[in-house]
DNA sequence: TTATTTATTGCATTCGAAGTCATTATTACG
DNA sequence: CGTAATAATGACTTCGAATGCAATAAATAA
């Protein structure tokens, strides 16, 4: 078998005997072509196994029709869904995802050239932190960026986010029926932004509620941290009352902590909130009282935005808050 | 402030004296150029902001250097991690990700021609099943491909996967020291490849081990349909002495249906292994005997052999096979 | 039927970098 | 110092589709 060359629109032309413009035409939706053109066109193009070049045609539009998602290490639990929605419902604009993983700050400046270099129509940046000169980078490339679950303060850059303040605060008034005395606050890591906000809002709420003895401790988001902290806290200290974790994770470490090797019981001795709602939140073993992200809206909105800007380019920037969904699980004492 | 249009190599060499070769050639590893006009191009280069344009240079190189990832909805759990593997060696040997998601069969036609059109360089497709005339079609297009995490016997596809018989032996060994009675099966759906396999291995080793009473139930491979399986079970038969689960995630939902609302215990009841591994199997309510697939090199395996493909595309199909690792967690009764 | 409008078509150019090839500048060496 | 060998450089072409514009064909009006 022949080594088979890839067949161009002049192929198809000399051997449906049109110029290439014509096959250019057929193949571009809403331009005038004959009928009798374009059947010839698309016969001899489907014989011969023609596809437009996207590359070529990427060149002359300057349109690459592809976004690049931006996954850091620190994205949570819940990001294949994120970013499988986020793949579908850009495939349904005729978008496509081209994929970088951020694993820290370094190679952030590596990440970037690329991104510059293969001209991507829009950004998508899931949980990743960017400092501002960052973002100034995108304005001055003109491409235009969404950040995924992230509440920049003061700043100009699309945001999409859930609403932490409100769900917090959902979260506080359920703990809140059992007049717990003593609360915990274990926070994701310092250098997660999304961490800091949420422990931030959890501190400023426990306040307004006159809570007066709030101590804070410091994980990393995952299961393990979740039981070292419990463990290391209860070995100095007394049971806290209530423990609010900065996600469903941790939670779910704090619980097995406290379970397996404390003999405390979940909820009557302690109760724990989580964050986010992930799938095993919800698992007969834990059955967390959470806020559960809409994912779905949540990646509606950022798709949406980012395909506005790329339409106009001139929108003003804007910050899309989200209200989350509180579960009432089985991980409060019910009063 | 001026709208910047895009900076060219053009505009460089005009601003730095030179050709626009010279200025190609020095954004090109390993071509001859004076460190004289080497420094001058990239002053002036660094000055104007200039990035060289991937698409002009995928279109006269004819390498995309992107590679076509396709994610079914049938990957299983650890997917992210596998996701986040292969973007991370593709970018070491500068490669990108285009991520392609797969809902159902429905829309291959539209991915396949996405992917001709996109010029890849190569796919790995994770998890997803494609009929054999869809693997020609990518010989057709000399596209290198590498299935993950399928076995496909008989056939010419590159493919990696990980060792279903000698894994599913080994949690037979565990279960067979307490001699068993009754077994029950717990199959993936019936049009995933993989679900077959892992059934398929299970059934005939069953047999090899002697073992009379085996029956066989099919979920879809997740939480709720492990629990919903075992409650349908259980409504019109005793209680099997040993379960098999196509993954872990059913496994756990089959664990907490026992507990829950049976009044079962894992494992003095029943004795219940999974597959697969996910961070979630090791948690302490679960604590699943399971085979941990071992991530990390089933895509270093895979992303090998893609690369390998891409340099030298006459290499003879393989089929890389690795062996998973035993969890001995607690779901199987100790004798 | 002819004049006019409108729909199709092809020619030639463009996008931006890379590579070929011939030319010129350097260096090495007798 | 002259000549051969080598390195560096620039002019020009290429990749493959898209598009402005002019030319042509078809359709409509008069």
């Amino acid at each position: 078998m022949a080594k088979n060359k890839k067949v161009t629109s002049y192929d198809v032309a000399r051997e449906a005997g049109v110029s290439q413009s014509a096959v250019s035409r057929v193949f571009r939706p809403g331009l005038s072509v004959s009928q009798k053109t374009r059947d010839k066109v698309m016969t001899t193009a489907n014989r011969m196994g023609y596809r437009p070049n996207a590359i070529a045609r990427m060149l002359i539009t300057k349109q690459s029709g592809m976004v690049a998602v931006i996954v850091s290490s620190r994205a949570n639990v819940n990001y294949p869904e994120v970013l499988s929605q986020v793949s579908k419902q850009l495939a349904a604009q005729n978008k496509r995802v081209l994929l970088f993983t951020l694993d820290d700050a370094e190679g952030v400046d590596e990440l970037f050239e690329q991104i510059w270099t293969f001209q991507v129509d829009g950004v998508i940046a899931l949980a990743a932190h960017f400092e501002s000169h960052r973002l100034a980078q995108f304005e001055q490339h003109d491409i235009p960026v969404v950040l995924y679950n992230r509440n920049v303060p003061d700043s100009t850059a699309n945001t999409v986010s859930c609403n932490h303040e409100l769900g917090i605060k959902q979260l506080i008034i359920e703990l809140e029926n059992n007049n717990p005395k003593k609360y915990l606050v274990l926070s994701g890591p310092r250098d997660s932004d999304v961490a800091n906000e949420r422990r931030e809002i959890a501190i400023k709420l426990l306040k307004q509620f006159a809570v007066e003895d709030v101590s804070i401790l410091y994980g990393d988001y995952s299961y393990q941290s979740g039981r070292d902290c419990l463990a290391k806290w209860l070995q100095k200290n007394p049971a806290p009352d209530a423990i609010i974790c900065s996600n469903d994770t941790m939670a779910i470490g704090v619980i097995d902590e406290a379970r397996e090797n404390h003999g405390i019981h979940i909820p009557n001795d302690i109760s724990v909130v989580g964050f986010d709602g992930i799938t095993s939140s919800a698992w007969q073993s834990y059955q967390i009282t959470t806020i559960k992200q809409p994912v779905e809206q949540l990646v509606k909105a950022a798709v949406g935005m980012l395909l506005d800007r790329i339409e106009n380019p001139d929108l003003p920037p804007e910050a899309r808050v989200l209200t989350g969904v509180l579960i009432k699980g089985n991980s409060v004492k019910r009063p």
